[in-house]
DNA sequence: CTTGCACCTCTAGTCGCTAGAGCATGTAGG
DNA sequence: CCTACATGCTCTAGCGACTAGAGGTGCAAG
């Protein structure tokens, strides 16, 4: 069997090192065997295991999901509607953020097409932060 | 003179009360006088300084680009550059996030929508989740 | 005068890592 | 076989921006 150090695990993962050794430490990855040394020995399956954890971060979602996300699927016979509970409620999150930036870019444009550069007293940016009631599309 | 009790500010600026007194620890807001009982007295351009502050907070701006922002405001007869300059760095940052949301969402959807509310072994959630390849619109 | 809320300070915890110190191990070249 | 040097190990502390709690004091109403 060919072992994998945590190295190369980091390198077909995606996830770094130290990164790694932390989901160890808070449980989302199992404690792998050692080598004599003392060195971290892992399978193919936690490479697996870490790519998945790694793309359900990149897609947001928190250690706590992405741990019942894991006990799913290590359980195949489960009915997924969890998973899509989790997958959904993380939807309505994202669209929730994305119109909020929007509002937020359509502000931050008004300041920066505002600006003159001239002096700060003249300027747009400092007068929207200050005053709230300029917001022409309120976010919040 | 009307005094301003930290629940006060806390209502007017609508920052809370312990971020307010973590604002002052941070050096973002100085320190007020006080009452004889030693309680925190806000004058009338503490809300305003907290009221632009929060508003900066709501639109993503780190404490450090405030403190330059607020620096700025300070100091009416500084050339507004700096400002604009922050003000189209987060521009920017806002802009690429909406986009990596928008990849995101793409790819929940496809997750949602492929989840036949069966077993986990056939839930597309926790096989786009495994296997990146299957996304879509590649984000990252 | 007492009740009860608001205030005070201080410490520690949150989340998801990241950085650093100070060692041990593994590997490639000479 | 020896020496470099990369990589590994553990442990602690730090990041940002708060938030929570303990344990105490101030103050205003009934």
């Amino acid at each position: 069997m060919k072992k994998i150090t945590i190295g190369d695990a980091a390198r077909q993962s995606g996830v770094k090192v130290p990164t790694i050794r932390y989901y160890e430490s808070i449980g989302l990855l199992a404690a792998p065997s050692r080598s004599q040394g003392n060195q971290r020995s892992y399978e193919p399956a936690d490479i697996r295991r870490l790519a998945f954890i790694r793309h359900a971060r990149e897609l947001g979602f928190e250690v706590g999901s992405i741990r019942t996300l894991l006990a799913l699927q290590d359980d195949p016979d489960q009915s997924c509607a969890s998973a899509d509970a989790i997958a959904k409620a993380r939807l309505i999150e994202v669209e929730q953020r994305i119109r909020s930036l929007m509002a937020l870019k359509t502000e931050l444009e008004i300041m920066v097409e505002g600006c003159g550069h001239g002096r700060v007293d003249q300027c747009r940016v400092i007068e929207v932060l200050a005053d709230h009631g300029q917001c022409m599309h309120p976010h919040h």
